[in-house]
DNA sequence: CGTGTAATTGAGGATGATCAACCAAGGTGG
DNA sequence: CCACCTTGGTTGATCATCCTCAATTACACG
């Protein structure tokens, strides 16, 4: 029942969710083929366009993004372990968003992205499967990050720069502002004022006009964050 | 074109995804009905089940999760704007996970549920317009996230309680544990000193074997104040 | 015009990042 | 089999940052 969870790992196709949706029990065809890696194989990498959708059948996968486009290697993002797939931004047309790398040795069922367009087409359990998958890993626990993530000012500037795209981001009240940041409404204010100082934003009492993007970005990306390139 | 992103208002059912998913055009009908609902209504609240599912058509709403079951308000998590979906989660058999409130007044379409998945069975189109939803949904930019969520032990007794179901949770290298924690290595490696102080873990080189998952749940729950000046 | 709530400001102290040195383990070549 | 090197994890000390607590101000609303 519960393959999408833990280490269940899944050998037999009969079992396996795709294999069902594939009707592999009734001589249906499933477009995936099993595949090992070793670890620390790289599975792929952030960027690159999507070729293949993997399906995980056992082992963990360590996937990361990064933030600036400099490094290959990106920050941890997730582990995904047995029972989830990589790749399906490919269907709504992006590339790769992660790296991925095999954190144990690895078996990955994969299918050309094309395949898989069809097989959601063709099938109608298909894409219930897919979809369960999306949302189970778009529902993810909490992350919880700290401070190494950057300074104070140096979130805000970066929720507005995504967030205030719509002149109406001054909708969300500072408290809740604050916590969608994960820092206190104390904090936040400060940070506001410091954004203010550079003449980055014009803070209201519940808005925050953004005044000059450019500097926002400067903002958000200097500093503690990636800056330092350690000596190699 | 873009009526998933930003405030991009969608009111003629002809523009809409779901409205062209349900072929309104060619006489197709929508299952999905208009209503509109003030700034700080409740939409839904966490846990429970989920019998509508909404489609944000304008304005912005605000999605809070409660980390213990006490508060009925938790912290804010996201803001979800025109083109995003409320209450998908019920098509893989769960509860709400999340509560919802209006932060502007909001045009939401609303299906029951069963219709919902009547209709990702008749159209085909349907259940990629929600899996479209699920992807970007699910793969939002980074979680800015602070120290307001508890300090480096709590985090990561979190952490472990949530990851280390599976005994061989040890495989993530301490340096890929501490980037998904958002932490720096160094603080890590205290914070596990600190919980193996209690007992509740022993950390090999590599690997963390937890002991006492009631000891661990105690330290990731219990508030932040170690330093209860407030005792009088 | 009072009242209550949210946002701000200020001061202080806990906490995690930083920098640096040290240590353990694995691999390589002599 | 052992010096040597490399890599990753740990420990220690210092400092910037952000949380906490408290007081004050702005604003909505009756």
């Amino acid at each position: 029942m519960e393959q999408t969870t833990g280490d269940g790992e899944v050998t037999a196709c009969t079992r396996c969710p795709v294999g069902i949706a594939s009707g592999v029990a009734d001589r249906g065809r499933c477009p995936f083929v099993a595949r090992k890696r070793q670890a620390g194989a790289v599975l792929h990498v952030a960027g690159d366009a999507v070729e293949r959708v993997w399906f995980i059948k056992s082992g963990a996968v360590l996937v990361t993004r990064s933030i600036d486009e400099e490094h290959v290697e990106g920050t941890p993002w997730a582990i995904r372990r047995a029972g989830s797939f990589l790749g399906l931004e490919g269907l709504v047309g992006a590339g790769h968003l992660e790296s991925a790398r095999a954190l144990t040795d690895v078996t990955l069922c994969g299918a050309p992205l094309e395949d898989v367009e069809d097989w959601v087409d063709a099938r109608r359990a298909a894409s219930r499967v897919l979809l369960d998958a999306a949302l189970r890993s778009g529902v993810r626990e909490r992350p919880l990050r700290g401070n190494a993530d950057g300074t104070a000012p140096q979130r805000t500037a970066a929720w507005l720069l995504a967030n205030a795209s719509q002149r109406s981001s001054g909708t969300a009240p500072r408290r809740v502002m604050a916590g969608l940041l994960g820092m206190r409404p104390e904090t936040l204010s400060r940070a506001l004022r410091t954004l203010a100082a550079q003449g980055a934003i014009r803070p209201g009492r519940r808005t925050v006009e953004v005044l000059d993007r450019a500097q926002l970005r400067s903002i958000a990306r200097k500093g503690r964050a990636v800056s330092r390139r350690r000596a190699d």
